[in-house]
DNA sequence: AATACGGGGCG
DNA sequence: CGCCCAGTATT
């Protein structure tokens, strides 16, 4: 099969198949970035309101340039990796101060901005722009893999390598943009993970994995290691008047630039209640005592999981300080709302308002 | 080359 | 409950 034959297959597939999403036939750069960065590990579906709520609140590069961090943080609340929300915001001052406010149409320019790698800078320059570069994702790596019987780990970066050689020499110089979102949709909609449809593949022919019966073997992908697991007690300080104090968590932490209600890893053989009445003192230098359990919760971060136990304080003696956060805040239940939240404290939030 | 970094959906 | 997802930045 000749690079040109399957390159017309799977355009021709893409054709009939492709799924409508609102970043699509849209001629605006700057909305493909936005769709491009929302997607990084990210699936279409749950990207797609974030979306349409994201363009709404900042239609062009000049009102994200000009958003509060929080406003920005808030629009991502939910979506996870919170570093793209920062490093986009962060990207967009760039665009509007260094290139007129407009995205930079090379893919040695671009990558430079904060947040685009490899991926994103093909994807963004190839569906803006025409330019020709390959994109390499998970769906690209998986369609590749199989279709050239390439066994080796997934996860090295020499395999990545070979597949970006793979993909640069097949790509179609006329729609590069059409192309490489052919790929990628072929990864999620046919060649999936489990149970690929190889009767309606327009590459079947060609694809070794098939022909071989080893889609069940490929991609091949080392064990990843397991997550750890930790025991966290956070306190829910309310004041007289019915407030509750929050944390703006550091700039450059995890879920950083996110609020929460402080708290911290229980010890060996600590009771709950202590491990709160210590972490508030550690982290906001007050003494409080912890009477009574809001509730607890399991949550799955990235590389560790947790199980939150959340309980009310009584302030005993101290100002709360911003120890181990940018700020601390007293705040009514009803402005919980405008506050970003991780997902497990927004647990949290939302039971304190059903709830009071 | 390895690790940190969210959250949701699916078998 | 483990795996996967339109990856990037940092070390």
């Amino acid at each position: 099969m000749q690079n040109s034959d399957f390159s017309s297959h799977l355009l021709k597939w893409y054709q009939y198949h492709k799924r409508p999403m609102p970043w699509r036939d849209e001629p605006d750069p700057y909305k493909i970035w936005i769709s491009e960065i929302m997607l990084q590990q990210t699936r279409v579906d749950q990207a797609t309101p974030y979306f349409r709520n994201f363009i709404s609140l900042f239609p062009t590069v000049f009102e994200l340039a000009n958003a509060d961090q929080q406003q920005v943080l808030k629009a991502w609340e939910g979506l996870g990796y919170y570093s793209r929300a920062r490093n986009l915001h962060a990207a967009a001052k760039m665009v509007v101060q260094e290139y007129d406010g407009k995205l930079p149409e090379s893919y040695t320019e671009i990558i430079k901005l904060k947040g685009i790698g490899p991926y994103t800078a093909a994807a963004v320059t190839s569906i803006a722009f025409n330019k020709p570069n390959a994109v390499v994702d998970g769906n690209v790596i998986r369609v590749l893999t199989r279709y050239f019987g390439i066994e080796d780990d997934t996860r090295s970066t020499k395999t990545r390598n070979k597949v970006q050689e793979f993909a640069n020499k097949l790509i179609d110089y006329d729609r590069p943009g059409d192309f490489n979102q052919a790929l990628m949709e072929l990864g999620s909609e046919v060649c999936t993970p489990s149970n690929p449809d190889c009767e309606n593949c327009p590459i079947q022919t060609g694809c070794v994995a098939s022909k071989m019966a080893k889609t069940d073997i490929i991609p091949y992908k080392s064990p990843a290691k397991k997550k750890p697991h930790h025991t966290i007690g956070v306190g829910i300080i309310e004041s007289k008047e019915g407030k509750l104090l929050i944390a703006l968590r550091p700039e450059n932490a995890m879920l950083g630039g996110l609020w929460e209600f402080p708290g911290g890893k229980q010890k060996e053989n600590e009771p709950i209640q202590e491990t709160v009445e210590r972490e508030l003192k550690e982290e906001l230098g007050v003494e409080v005592k912890a009477y009574k359990e809001l509730m607890s919760l399991k949550h799955t971060y990235s590389h560790f999981s947790i199980t939150m136990h959340a309980w009310f304080c009584t302030l005993l003696s101290g100002t709360p300080k911003p120890r181990e956060s940018q700020e601390v805040r007293w705040v009514t239940r009803e402005e919980l709302e405008q506050y970003p939240f991780p997902k497990a404290n927004k647990m949290l939030t939302e039971k304190l308002i059903k709830e009071p």
